[in-house]
DNA sequence: TATCAGTATTCCACGATGCGGAATATCAGA
DNA sequence: TCTGATATTCCGCATCGTGGAATACTGATA
């Protein structure tokens, strides 16, 4: 249906820019006439998703974030058959985290099967630079982005392991996309270990398996690893509504 | 635009549920007929806005939790000019919460202007029961939502003052629904006060004042609930930009 | 203060797109 | 296998969305 398809276009340039922006700057990124566009706006801003600023332009309404509070919790449960397979297969927690701003959020997690397991509440943010998690996420972005990003969040040490250096994290990071996963070894907590690994499903997201040292082999590692790279082959199918519209994504495994 | 209208009650329809539903369901609750309902259903599902499950029925697609990634954010920031001038007025840390799932989350923060100063990552999710603004966005809640809510979280104790007992907390939010405001006297961290006011915006808020007990005297803590009343009725009136669809809900101070 | 260029907003005739009813396909249970 | 309930598809029609043009608004400049 046209109409809807160009609202739903002015709600993802919105969002995408982050910004306000102006009738001619959304006419010119959509490619309507302002008339249209503004015909849109006006259902738009009167149901909360767009709302306008004193000087005209219009950004992204409250009603999205309305919206969005039960969003990640029904993703949550979307993942859940994966991780459990995950848990169950290797014995230790499994966690899916997106990116969120500046921090790797939590949206899921399965415990392990060892009487000592891993535990991280759903919605807990945590640092890109010293999880696992994390490093799988920034391996998704330009080294632009890595900078801005931990130029803003900061690189803090958490244990004597924690890579607090841009420099060596950018090398950490082609690390990370040469093997196609990331390990977290004591850099977030001592004595825990973690290996995630990265996919996009409209947005940056990691699946991890995380568990104490002792249990967290070199030989488990590399387990792990290939179990995690079916993971997120199954959650980049299960997680990305849109991406079905952008063609067979889920052949480039 | 009637048929953008249809689509967002769609939307709307899959997110107040917060399950999935069939067309049959979604024709009901909107009034429109089965065909409709579908060729609607059609658009959403290709932009993933809505999934489809194997048996029929559609639920809130991705694409809604994708878009919600940087929601937050912009609230936070139209935020920003209220708690400063808060932060400004009473010199203690002012903070926005919203209620996400069960637990509180902080979505905007001013840090106070004394040296020793009150920090709460945004983002971060405290629990309801044992906070000012957790216990602000309950009072907002009936009865039963509430009792499901702290079953699910539990009421685990932070300090000796942390409020454990259901019965107990149910009363306490009855005087937080009479006096206006809640209340954190050390029940989360000892030596931290909390004062905060709930409001409604599409969901509910909680904005507040936070310091440490020296100077959070009962004095302040009066002026802090007035000045809070007065900031708590502004964001109602920035955040929430669906509400102007739903009368002069601003009248209700 | 007046003017002007750029932009947002409103108006309107027209036809394309969205509409709803009916036909057809699918599914789960007996 | 059959059946009833429901989802999906089809199609004629008219209403709703369209884009161009007219009008209103805004901020910068003289």
């Amino acid at each position: 249906m046209q109409s809807v398809e160009r609202a739903l276009d002015l709600i993802e340039a919105l969002d995408a820019a982050g910004r306000a922006m102006s009738v001619s700057e959304l006419a010119a990124a959509i490619g309507l006439p302002a008339g249209t566009i503004h015909r849109l706006l006006r259902t738009l801003v009167d149901r909360g998703y767009a709302h306008q600023l004193p000087d005209r332009r219009y950004a992204t309404g409250s009603r999205i974030a309305q919206l969005a509070a039960n969003a990640n919790a029904l993703l949550g449960l979307r993942a859940r058959p994966v991780l459990r397979d995950l848990a169950r297969e290797l014995g230790e927690t499994a966690n899916l985290a997106m990116l969120s701003s500046d921090a790797a959020e939590y949206i899921a997690q399965v415990a392990g099967t060892h009487s000592i397991r891993m535990f991280t509440e759903v919605g807990h943010r945590a640092p890109l630079h010293s999880t696992g998690v994390g490093k799988a996420l920034l391996s998704q972005l330009p080294e632009q982005s890595v900078r801005r990003l931990l130029g803003r969040a900061g690189m803090r040490r958490h244990t004597p392991n924690t890579i607090v250096d841009l420099a060596a994290m950018l090398t950490e990071l082609d690390g990370v996309r040469g093997r196609g996963y990331a390990v977290d070894d004591s850099e977030m907590e001592l004595g825990v270990r973690c290996v995630a690994v990265p996919f996009f499903a409209g947005l940056p997201y990691a699946v991890s398996v995380s568990g104490p040292e002792p249990r967290m082999t070199d030989e488990l590692l590399a387990k792990a690893a290939r179990a995690l790279a079916l993971a997120a082959d199954k959650l980049r199918a299960e997680l990305d509504d849109a991406g079905a519209r952008d063609g067979p994504d889920g052949a480039k495994s």
